[in-house]
DNA sequence: GTGAAAGCGCTAACAT
DNA sequence: ATGTTAGCGCTTTCAC
């Protein structure tokens, strides 16, 4: 049998009323009764029942994270690690985090994440992409809602933004340093908000050193990003402009795509062309050379979301928040000094 | 307000004892009071309060899934598939898993799972290789736990184990209906239980065959299987043995390793040398030429463990069980007919 | 076959 | 500043 509440109760010689408010540190008790209490907690090494909280308080002390299954079985750990970093920031507000995958393409019929229906969380976190029929379905929830590295079509949610901007930006400068004016720009599904934005630092870098940026430089396409894409995409990038001598590719999977196919048409990286990347999820041994990038800081986004749900169940904080988390070049070797 | 078992009963007519009855699909209820409470229920789409529930149950409904944080953060999706798993089968367990990872040398000082401390969950799975010292504090918590993919010092524990002997031998034979007979071996930390069981299937198969096994076709490092370790075990295997005309790597990150080791001495795959893995985690197009494996199915393997967790806390099944998982090769272009 | 009622461990309103 | 107490929603004897 587990130590209750009456038994630290009775060892302290008190209520099991102080012994909770101890517990919640109200300010109406003494710093001796405190203390004493909280030794006796100590010696006895107990901890409250959470069922038996949630049942008075209405509250479970779960979060619940939503995801993709596509994202979540990626090979890439982009997402895992954003998970991992909520559940590191969890231990210390004394949460719990319930993962859900849903299908990408969740519909009006697809039913919401069973932690919702069972009424098993306090608050959301969304990860990813997801499709807007679930925004709208959350947000008439009355539960927080804080998405990462997604805008939600429903604007007024907290967010955990990477500053894709920058990035890019930082990714084209990088280049332009190295000697290059002739740099290329792979993308992925442009409508996606965090591809554009890595193409829009790209152009403000671009524009900023007054560097020529004919349509001929960009190359996008409309499906999901992934190496083939970047195999294809470099394919046709270079048939169109053969004399580009740098790649900026709006991520890692589509940056080994570009590889690949430099490498088959027997052109050597860094020497003949210089590749970067973005995300810093590729391994830096598993290709050939290490891919330069830039690395975001997954494991410190899933934290700062649960930071925001957090402050918003323990403040009653309504206001939604916007955490931007910047991110950092990472040099490797496949770009080089022209 | 939620729905309470209260509404069921005024709704149905019935006593809230009649509605739990039927909820747990007692015996002792007529037909037709079962169906009209499972239509009120259905209707008001009442969902039982876990917090009311584990209260006087004594049961959270939560299932913790412990993993060494480097298992975790590994850029391979080994683990992350196996925790997916166990969250897919828990949904028709109707329980919740939580995750918590622990630092890989888990000592006698560290904290136990802060989900096991808040008492917080009714069982526990244990994902891949952990310290003696948890296992123990484990075994001696009276909490059921299954391990996978690693065989825990306390032997009568479930565990969900993949058939790595069954996988050496295919691998192995794979190679040698290709026409190899000088192959080699290049293995991780052989002191893992799932390497020297790879190792073992090797050995049989080479042995079956009655082809040569001179000592010079082994080599095992110490240290974790990584990338580098493939490497530079590689280039040890070839300079012992240059004849070599097959390389059976104990895994995938291993096989990608010594691609890299024969690619840089100017050797072409499959052509000059075939090359297996073990594990299938590595994106199709993400090595060039695609890695012919062994494919481990994780997802499967933790919904195996989850079944198991399920059995023993709804039947009392005390008796520990053990689950072979079978393997199966993939053949890509990574090996060719000698 | 069904209902009444006790009680799980805790919080919070109210008493003192 | 601390104690008393009702009651959160459910399971589970025990009556009937």
């Amino acid at each position: 049998m587990a130590i209750t509440i009456k038994d630290v109760a009775k060892a302290a010689n008190v209520s099991i009323a102080t012994v909770s408010l101890v517990m919640h540190n109200h300010r109406r008790i003494s710093k001796d009764t405190k203390v004493k209490v909280m030794e006796v907690i100590e010696k006895l090494n107990y901890r409250p029942s959470r069922s038996a909280r949630g049942l008075v308080s209405r509250r479970t002390g779960n979060v619940g994270f939503i995801l993709t299954n596509d994202h979540f079985l990626r090979t890439e750990p982009f997402y895992t690690h954003i998970f991992i970093g909520t559940e590191i920031e969890a231990r210390d507000h004394d949460f719990y985090i319930l993962l859900n995958t849903i299908d990408s393409h969740f519909t009006e019929k697809d039913q919401l994440p069973r932690f919702i229906l069972d009424k098993n969380v306090d608050g959301v976190i969304v990860a990813g992409k997801v499709s807007n029929i679930l925004i709208d379905k959350l947000s008439s929830l009355s539960l927080p809602v804080v998405y990462i590295d997604y805008v939600p079509s429903n604007k007024n949610s907290s967010t955990v933004l990477v500053d894709n901007i920058m990035g890019g930006k930082i990714a084209t400068n990088h280049l332009i340093k190295l000697g290059h004016r002739n740099i290329g720009f792979i993308g992925g599904d442009i409508e996606h908000p965090s591809i554009s934005d890595r193409y829009k630092g790209y152009r403000q870098a671009i524009e900023a050193e007054g560097l020529p940026m004919g349509s001929n430089l960009i190359e996008t396409l409309e499906d999901y990003p992934a190496r083939t894409n970047g195999y294809n995409a470099a394919k046709r990038l270079f048939s169109i402009n053969p004399d580009i001598t740098a790649v900026f590719a709006c991520n890692d999977a589509m940056a080994l795509g570009v590889i690949n196919y430099l490498k088959d048409r027997g052109l050597r990286i860094p020497q003949d062309i210089s590749v970067i990347g973005f995300d810093d999820v590729v391994s830096e041994s598993t290709v050939d050379p290490p891919l330069c990038t830039v690395k975001v800081p997954t494991v410190e986004m899933g934290m700062e979301a649960m930071k925001l749900i957090s402050s918003h169940l323990k403040n009653f904080n309504g206001y939604p928040q916007k955490v931007m988390v910047p991110v950092e070049l990472v040099v490797r070797q496949s770009t080089r000094k022209l």
